[in-house]
DNA sequence: CAGGCAATGCGCGGTATCGAACATACAGCA
DNA sequence: TGCTGTATGTTCGATACCGCGCATTGCCTG
């Protein structure tokens, strides 16, 4: 059952067997702020499903999320990186368990610079990418561009092609109106690529949801699969 | 000489000598590609002066400033960090000059886990900060804000108050129009906090620049002090 | 000191998004 | 089955930015 999280899952027989005795399973219910702004961080989260948003929410109220992270990832990258506080919220965007591990522990694993450091490290480049594509898409992208790459990593991140989250959520995921993507979301039901009621989402017609999202999709895509197969 | 450069100078003595001879200076005229996309990295480079712009250029050509990089940093992180190769450009904003050391070395000397590691990923750590605030400010702030930011970042890392960069450039960076960037620099120029003229821009008042500025910039130069104050 | 070119200034219509207010309709619960 | 709160749909003007074209002005070079 850890083993269905990525990281966790491409370690060393060796390196996992010291690891799994420190990993406490959690569950991780819908709207749960895994890290609140400025918090200190007693553990790092490794998801076996469910998805979990990066958000980073300003002096005015506004918000917009950096990346999101599921199986494929942890949560709590800056505590290895140094910093021992967030400068992010961390937020249960769909619900899900997790395994977590103490901070220290995972930090005097971390400096023995094995296969995990190794693994976080290049897992931390795939967010750094993720963030950066984040930046450009928000010069440069239409909402329902932006809608699109949404929809596509989060059900990348699910079992099923549907999602309990309200069009409001997703307002401030994106940092945009909520009738920006009322607006975005009734044009993809009207082709047929979604059909939605009430806070569910469902993808229909993914590729031609592939169509119609920004290149930045497929940018994060690819990196995060080469980084994670290379990793194996 | 080497000392310049922040991180170089913050290495305790017995790892300043091992690297030191692996230096080779080397002078970054303006424009220059320090790294162009998907290319291979044989080195990286720790600026002593001048600033190296971290850019992304879209399939369209559009472009976008992702961060900056100065004499507090290096450039190359993902050397370390486990990718081999950039995804995006890097390129030198002000000319400048800079040490640079090649990637197998640095890889090795990252390995041994020493003070160097640390260095480097806590650097990493500030410029992910920097990251997320430019897709944060890229969504909710407006161009004159963008510019201000932009602005007493570069300042910050230059002697003087004075930087030589035309406003298509500036346009570039910040991944909007020059059209705009004329606009808001007008703005500022008439309000007296700056005076430009043909591809030259000179600070006059850098306490009302701060009041104008959105809360993007102190947060990124908080987060970099933090985090370079805590490595010596 | 006289080109010539690059940098800047400006105007135009067009579009995406914002901000606010309100109407509607569905889901879950009593 | 009906109520109620929340989710979604729709409208309006206002604003910021875009894309284009072209005028102007300063700097550099010859």
């Amino acid at each position: 059952m850890p083993k269905d999280n990525h990281l966790l899952s491409a370690l060393p027989a060796a390196d996992y067997q010291r690891v799994a005795q420190h990993l406490e399973p959690v569950s991780l219910p819908l709207g749960l702020a895994v890290y609140e702004f400025g918090g200190t961080m007693t553990h790092v989260y490794f998801p076996t499903n469910g998805i979990i948003s990066l958000l980073y929410v300003m002096e005015n109220g506004a918000s917009a999320e950096i990346a999101i992270t599921g199986k494929e990832g942890l949560v709590g990258i800056s505590l290895f990186m140094g910093g021992s506080s967030t400068s992010s919220r961390a937020v249960v965007q769909c619900e899900g368990h997790a395994y977590r591990m103490p901070a220290d522990f995972l930090k005097r694993e971390f400096d023995r610079g094995g296969a995990l450091q190794h693994l976080l490290l290049r897992y931390t480049q795939a967010l750094i990418t993720q963030m950066a594509q984040t930046a450009v898409c928000n010069r440069h992208h239409t909402v329902e561009q932006q809608l699109c790459r949404w929809l596509l990593l989060s059900i990348d991140r699910l079992p099923a092609s549907e999602l309990r989250m309200t069009q409001e959520l997703i307002a401030n995921m994106l940092g945009v109106r909520r009738e920006g993507v009322t607006e975005a979301a009734g044009r993809l039901q009207h082709s047929g690529l979604i059909r939605y009621r009430r806070g569910h989402i469902t993808v229909l017609d993914r590729p031609k949801l592939e169509q119609r999202v920004c290149e930045c999709y497929a940018v994060v895509k690819k990196e995060c699969d080469r980084i994670l197969s290379a990793a194996n």
